[in-house]
Order: C-alpha cells, then structure tokens, then sequence
RNA sequence: GGGCGUUUAGCUCAGCUGGUUCAGAGCAUCUGCCUUACAAGCAGAGGGUCGGCGGUUCGAAUCCGUCAACGCCCACCA
C-alpha cells in the first residue's frame, strides 16, 4: 500500500463514484414492500447558479438521504427546478432589452419563445452543479415547475378552486412593482427603514379669506391624487371645518373636509390629505366616504394624464420637481427629518406603488385551520420549534392571496372572458367554450369571441404543490406513488420562505389529500460570511462553490459547512472550516494507508489488542448510539462531530496506537480482521456525510462486486457491552495522558522506556495498554511514594515515574502542596453540605449519596497526597 | 408599536425536566517534536466570576422578575 500517495486528493476519485453510481441507477427508487423515506428538493430557481445556500441545503438533504438510505429505507430524493416567474421574466426582459427589444414590441407568443429559449440555455446548470456536491437524487425523476404534468396540475386547481368558490376576481388596493408591472402578494414586499421628508402643506380653506390648513405627508406627489382631507372629528382645533373644502394646492382642485377618528391627532398636523388610489388606508377611507378615486400613476410608475400635471414624468423626480414649484408657490409650511418605512419589491428591488387594480385572490380562511393545527400539534414538527411561533402568527391573521401577475412567464390563468361581459373558468378551451354558451344561452358562440385571461399565476401557486405534483397526485389522484411516497418524510429549507411556500404546501397537502405533505421541517440557518455579513453577489464575499469544491474536495466542503450549522442558527461560513474537512479525509485517508500497508501472519494475539478490540467494540457501540439520537433530532452537525471524535481520537489515536505492530513486524490476523471491520463501521458512520472517501475506500476494503456501494451497506448495528471495559480504558488513557505529561514537563524522549509505581492499591485498568502507549518497562505497586520520582494523580490513586535525572523536589513538593490545598478546600465545601441538614433532608438520597461519595474521595486522595508529602520531606 | 429568539473560553457552539457526564466540544493559541500512517501531523498545556442586577431554593449557567445589547418576524400612523 506504500504505492497510495500520503495524501488524499479528492478530485481524481468524486467523478469516478459520482459516475458509478449513477452508471447503476443507485440513486434510483422505485415503490416496494420497503418503508419510503422521501424528500423534495426546494426547487431552485430554473435559471439560477448554485451559491452556498444551497450547498448548506442540499448537504444536509444528501445526508439525512443517505442516512436513511443505509437504515434500509426505500429512500427517494426527487429534484426539479421552479420558473420562478417574475425574476426570469425580469431576466429575459434584460436580456432583451441589451439586444434592443422591448416587451412591449412583441407578442405574447414571441416572448415566450424567447423565454424558454433563455430556460433551454441557461435551466438545470444548477442541477448539474449538485452532481458535483455528491447529491444523491433520482435524475430520472427531474421535473419543473411549468412541465407538462406540473402544469395540467396548477390549472385543474385552480380551476377546482374557483369551482369551490374559494378563487375570486377583484378590484382591490395591490402592491405594484412599476419595474416588473405586475402585482406583487403581500409577502412578496420588503418594508425597509428609511431617512425621508415629512412635508408640511397649505391647503387654502374654500370661502375662508387667508386660511388655510396645514397637511402632513411624506409623498407630496400623490397630491394629484387629492380627493378630500380628513380630520379627527374630536380634534377641537379643526371642528370649525367641518362642512367646508379646501383647496388641494397646487392642483386647485376643491375637495371636501370629511371627518373619521382614524386620524391620529397626534401625528403631524391632525390633517390627513386623503388619497384613495395610492394608499391603502386612504382607499378605506375613500370607500367609506363614497370619495372619487384618481389614479395619478401609469403603470410604470410614471404620472398619468389624470394626474394632470407633470405627465409622463417618474414618480420621484416629480417629488422633488412638485416640492419646488409648491414652495415658489409659497404652499410649503416647512419640512421635517422623518423615519418611516418603505415598501421594496422582493424581485425587482424597487419602491412598491399601492395600487387599485382587478386582481385574482384566492380566500385563505379555510385553507389554514387544518394548515395551523398540524403545526399547533405536532404532526408537522419544524425544526428548531421556534419556528412554530412564527407559523402561528402569521396563519392566524392571513389575508386573501394574490395569486396573479401581469407577467408572461408562468402558467396563463384558464379564463376567459365573455363578449358581453363576465368569465368562465375551465381547464380547456373546448370546456371553456361549452362553459360559455351555456352561461350566455348563445350556442353559436365560437373561440374567437372569447378573450383569454392575460394574467399568469404567481410561482408559488405552482410550487404549493410541489409535493403532491411530483407524484401525479393531482391529474392521477391515488395512483401508485402518490400513495407509496406521500406525505414526504423531511423537508429541508430556509426559513424565508416559511410563508411563501411551507405553509402553502401544508394548506394544498391538506386540501388535496387530506394529509400533510411532510412529517418534518428543518429550518436552515443563513449562510454568512465569517463577519457575519449575509453572503451576496453585491458584496462579494461569497465563494463560489465550485472553486471551493475544488480546492477542498466535496467531502471537504460537506464537512465544513456542517461543523458550523445548527439547525435555524445562520452559520457564519469561513473557508477555513473546509480545511478541517479536507484535513479529516486525509487522516482517514492515512489511517486506511496504516491498515493496508501491514502484513498479516498467523501471529498469536498480544493481549493488548485483546483489550483494545473489545475496547473498541464497546466504543463503537455506545457512539452509534449517540449518533443515531442526534440524527433523530436533526442534530447533524452534532452527529457529524461525535463521528469525527471517534475517528480521529478514539480510533486513530488511541484504537490503532494500542493494536499497532512494531516497525516491520506483521500483525496477527484476527486483530487484522477485527480492525477491518472497525473501519468498514466507521466508514459506514461516515459515509452520508462525506460519500466519495468513504466509498473510495470501502471499495478498497474488501472485493467488492461491481455495483456494489456502500450507499446501500447499512448502518452499523449496536452491540451490548459491559460499561466497565469503556471505563477501565478510559481510566487507562487518563494514566498513558498523565505519564506524557511527565514527559513533556521533564523534556523526555518518547523513545526512552520509564517504569511506573502505583502507590498504594492496584489499578483497574489494562496495564497492557498503559505499558504500550506510555512506553513502560514495568508496572509496580510501591508502599509509599519514591522521594526522587515524579508523581501524578488519576483517580483517587497516586502514581510516579522514577526519573534517571534528579527531580526537583521543592517544585514536587509545592505541586503535591497544591493539591492538598485544593482537596481540603473541596472537602471543606462537601462537609458543609453534608452538615447541613435541610440539604440532608430534602435532596434526593443518591444525591446526598453522591456527596458522601465526593467526601470519602476527597479524604482518600488527602490521604495519599499527606502520605507522599511525608516521603519527600523525609 | 406588538411578538419571538439569542447572549457560556479568542471564534463557532453543546449544556433536556435545577444537584458527578457542570463548567464542556471543535477550531484557534502556546510549548515540545520532521517518532518508520498522517507536519493537512503527533504529544502536552493554558484559557470562562455562563450579558448586568434582583429573587425563589439547602443548592441556579439551568427556574422567576427586571434591565441591557444583538438578531428575526409581524403591523395601514400619513
């Protein structure tokens, strides 16, 4: 084995396994008598690149995938990509734009071709790039969120929807995205804090020489739009207004003076100016009030003819431009420094335009009772709990969802309207047009006269169903898959999209199959950079994965990204921890190289290896314990690192150091074996979180069929073993620790062989094991404690090492001093318990017991240490 | 303005229903080693009054109150 290089290099062996496995369809599930463990992959966005959120993402994915996978589960880990409608629109709009063509030019058709043109050259690049991760998931099965199946499904839905009366159309206050021109749902708008003007403005009362009210606002703009100010109808200062108008300035329209107590007198002046299109409040008060509604805006965010001044011109620079000509107009009262909030589209990233228009909504109230309660009892279990709150506050006050957009992109919504007024609702258009006659009692009616809808759905109205869609359980209800995968087990995702996606698909799960989608959510943390800023193209402090794959190897990156990620804790991502995982392969990859390279002869088995296997075997045993209730709670990181203890201390430095033959000499065969199989555990322990080493070597191990993997060899199995071999080794690495210490204080070479005395009683532990590791001629037991050794504590026992050299008894002395010091003050503290007899009375008795325990120590160790001290001072 | 969460070693985090897994882990740091698997390594060592204050208790990192800092979510004060 000398042949294999001293270190790993990941590069030359991830290909190789990633194609073996995919060359026999290991990833592949189809249903059997097996028990399903299922995962969707949160559908990346089609044209999207892979950043380090999804690696985080998808590493943990692979791991509770292959995890499960070697629990012998049918384990089904289906991916697929999302049209994410309104930035790949916004995408191919750019991309034409640059070419010199506008949206507007060219036929819904046409901007479709270029569309999917765009998504055939661009889609799936980031479901390549997971290849490179060791993402274990059934390519057979990639599907997309506006396929064929994925469609027809969003379509009969909403049509069953509409059909329930649970879809309805319109005219409300939306949120507007002028950059994108389509409507927005409410989660899709970001509120951000901002520095802005509050304007104070004279509006000149009608009839009332020189007076005039002063009005606050911090969109002078909007002033176009006037159409009354409204006071407290308690606010004293203004009760002399009721009845009148004022003058909207600048405009010179006259609008009325209307009173409701939603004005906080307070705030500002007490007068409101009164914009029914572009507020939401205001439009209540404008329904209220019966109040004419102007929309001054295009939908560009432009001014409109009704604005009737600045037309064409951008919301923000009239503003500015409106602020100038109002105060040469002396209508400006003063400006203030204010703090408010301001909407941004989540896509686009611009200010968000309250605007009245004909939209489709889908009325939520029933959707979520059976959505929340599953959350509320724990039959979907997310992953830190915390979340729960988060899912409840917001299920329990949800409003009417605005599922369309004016966009292209994205499955067109099946209506159609009537020449004479009204819509139907069908899944085709032949339904459509039977639909129609029969609506409008014309039965000459054609196509042609009908009208398609325009608007599209938003994305999440088609990734809602993602779980069930996957399986057909929609167009082909009860079929064979949706029966055998449904609901998923775990779904793995971030905690933005809590309400954009995880609770929509509760709410369909619950409406389409009567059942949740997922028995559990694990909540992802964001990944940050290792300052804590969250990783973003603009600030260029996120690596690239690939790069990173690169340099440290998949298993590499795996591991270090899950030694930093707590679930629903942000990680704070540092490249650095990518070398630990990269230096972890090449300690297993030395470790392996140790093993193979020995030669085995038919050797009797020294009694240290005796110790050590059984050591070891208990060991094992009692960590995959550990392991597998970490998995359990979806501890992974926690799991990963009990693992990496294992191998690099108990295994590594300890396991093989015990059984190791010395230089040139061979090992006996069944330590060999014994010591095969540990590391085949081990590397079984390993494999969901780094699959390409463990399999490299695995395959390595033994002969190994072709398309055999350890993919599919199974979790190791606990064995009972006795809790005093872990404890006895344990005391006997605590003594090997202790002599090194020796060692290095005295500057020692390992190489120079020390005896060591056990004053007093016997010790409990392998002296096989001791002898080895600390490199011992002998072992004595002595009465009392050698005046020119070295000693040490372990235990309640005193141990020393005879030294060639002398010692330096004052510091022995001031050490053992020290420790007297210690154990009576510990002593002292133990009796004060112990003598107190509330405590003797109402602590539990094995606690009490417990003290008891501490203080017959504590006298033993004093005993000892005032024995020793006596030796030295003689 | 409401709600939730966090605060433990230089860094990232464990510490479940109060008492021997109670002050821990990994990384980083320091010291000594190119020892014949591995310097991407080996051996050893140091480091925290558990955010502040108050309370409950025989006993508090752990429970309660309060304050502070940070983070997240929700909300129509122009």
């Amino acid at each position: 084995m000398n042949e294999l290089a001293t270190k790993y290099n990941p590069s030359e062996v991830e290909d190789k396994w990633y194609e073996y496995w995919l060359r026999h369809d290991l990833f592949k599930s189809v249903p059997d008598e097996r028990e399903p463990y299922t995962i969707v992959i949160p559908p990346p966005n089609v044209t999207g690149v892979l950043h380090m959120g999804h690696m985080l993402n998808n590493t943990i994915q692979d791991i509770l995938m292959r995890h499960a996978r070697m629990q012998g589960k049918n384990a089904l880990w289906v991916p697929g990509t999302d049209h994410a409608s309104i930035a790949t629109e916004a995408k191919v709009v750019a991309k034409l734009a640059s070419e010199g063509i506008q949206k507007s030019d060219l036929t819904r058709e046409e901007f479709l071709k270029h569309a999917w043109a765009w998504t055939e050259k661009h889609g799936g690049i980031i479901l390549q790039q997971l290849r490179k991760l060791g993402a274990s998931c059934d390519w057979s099965r990639t599907a997309f969120t506006m396929d064929e199946v994925r469609s027809q499904s969003v379509i009969r839905v909403f049509v069953d929807l509409y059909n329930k009366g649970l879809i309805y159309r319109g005219v409300r206050m939306v949120n507007w995205d002028p950059a994108a021109q389509t409507a927005l749902s409410d989660e899709e708008v970001i509120y951000q804090d901002e520095h802005s003007k509050l304007y104070y403005l004279r509006y000149k009362v009608v009839g009332e020489e020189d007076k005039y009210i002063i009005v606050a606002t911090t969109r002078p703009e909007t002033i176009l739009g006037d159409t009354a100010v409204c006071v407290n109808p308690n606010d004293e200062r203004y009760s002399w207004l009721k009845g009148k108008k004022v003058i909207v300035p600048l405009v010179g329209r006259e609008v009325p003076i209307i009173m409701d107590d939603y004005v906080e007198m307070e705030f500002g002046t007490g007068c409101l100016k009164v914009t029914p299109a572009h507020d939401v409040n205001d439009y209540m008060l404008g329904e209220k009030y019966n109040l004419p509604s102007i929309d001054i805006f295009n939908d560009d965010g432009t001014i409109s003819e009704a604005g009737g001044m600045f037309i064409g011109k951008d919301r923000f620079d009239v503003r500015k431009e409106i602020f100038e000509c109002l105060k040469d107009a002396e209508l400006v009262e003063k400006i203030e420094d204010y703090d408010n909030k301001v909407g941004y589209s989540e896509r686009t990233k611009v200010v968000i335009e309250p605007k009245l228009s004909m939209q489709w909504f889908l009325k939520m109230d029933e959707l979520t009772k059976p959505a929340l309660n599953a959350v509320e009892v724990d039959d979907i279990r997310f992953y830190p709990p915390k979340f729960k709150n988060t899912y409840r506050h917001w299920m329990t006050d949800t409003k009417d969802w605005c599922i369309s957009r004016q966009l292209w992109w994205g499955h067109n919504i099946p209506a159609w309207y009537l020449p004479e007024g009204g819509y139907v609702v069908a899944e085709t258009e032949d339904e459509a047009l039977q639909l129609a006659r029969e609506k409008t009692g014309n039965a000459n009616l054609q196509m042609e006269d009908l009208r398609r809808e325009s608007d599209c759905l938003d994305t999440w109205f088609s990734s809602w169903l993602w779980p069930i869609s996957l399986f057909n359980g929609i167009l082909d209800p009860g079929n064979e898959e949706i029966k055998y995968y449904y609901p998923t087990s775990d779904l793995v995702t971030g905690p933005d999209i809590i309400f954009f996606w995880v609770a929509r698909m509760i709410m369909a799960g619950y409406e389409y199959l009567g059942d949740k989608p997922f028995g559990a959510v694990y909540f992802t943390g964001i990944v940050r950079d290792k300052i804590g800023r969250k990783m973003s193209k603009q600030l260029g402090n996120s690596p690239d994965p690939l790069d990173l794959i690169a340099t440290y190897g998949a298993d590499g990156v795996r591991m270090g990204m899950m030694l930093s990620a707590p679930a629903g804790n942000d990680i704070m991502f540092d490249d650095k921890l990518c070398e630990n995982g990269r230096n972890f392969c090449n300690k297993i990859w030395n470790a392996f190289r140790l093993i193979k390279g020995w030669e085995v002869a038919d050797a009797e088995q020294p009694e240290v290896a005796k110790k050590a296997i059984e050591w070891f075997e208990a060991k094992l045993s009692q960590t995959i314990t550990e392991i597998e209730d970490l998995y359990s709670k979806f501890r992974l990181s926690e799991a990963l690192m009990v693992v990496y203890r294992l191998f690099w201390d108990e295994f590594s430095s300890w396991y093989l150091e015990m059984i190791k033959p010395a230089y040139g000499q061979p090992i006996d065969k069944a330590t060999y074996e014994a010591t095969l199989g540990f590391m085949d555990a081990l590397l079984r322990l390993l494999h969901p979180f780094m699959p390409f080493i463990t399999e490299e070597l695995w395959q390595h191990l033994a002969e190994r069929r072709d398309g055999e993997s350890i993919m599919y060899a199974m979790t190791p199995s606990v064995k009972e073993f006795a809790a005093t071999v872990v404890d006895e080794m344990e005391l006997a690495k605590e003594i090997v620790t202790a002599v090194r210490g020796v060692r290095a204080a005295k500057n020692l070479s390992p190489k120079e062989a020390l005896t060591l005395n056990v004053v007093g009683a016997s010790v409990a532990a392998p002296r096989s094991v001791i002898s080895k590791l600390a490199n011992l001629d002998a072992i004595n037991e002595q009465a009392e404690k050698d005046a020119t050794a070295a000693g040490f504590m372990v235990g309640t026992t005193e141990f020393n090492v005879p030294l060639s050299s002398k010692i330096d008894l004052s510091a022995e002395i001031e050490r053992l001093e020290k420790d007297e010091k210690y154990y009576e003050g510990f002593l002292t503290s133990v009796m004060k318990k112990l003598s107190n007899e509330r405590f003797v009375n109402s602590a539990p008795a094995a606690v009490v017991e417990g003290e008891r325990k501490k203080q017959a120590d504590a006298e033993s160790k004093l005993a000892n240490i005032r024995a020793s001290l006596a030796a030295l001072r003689k």
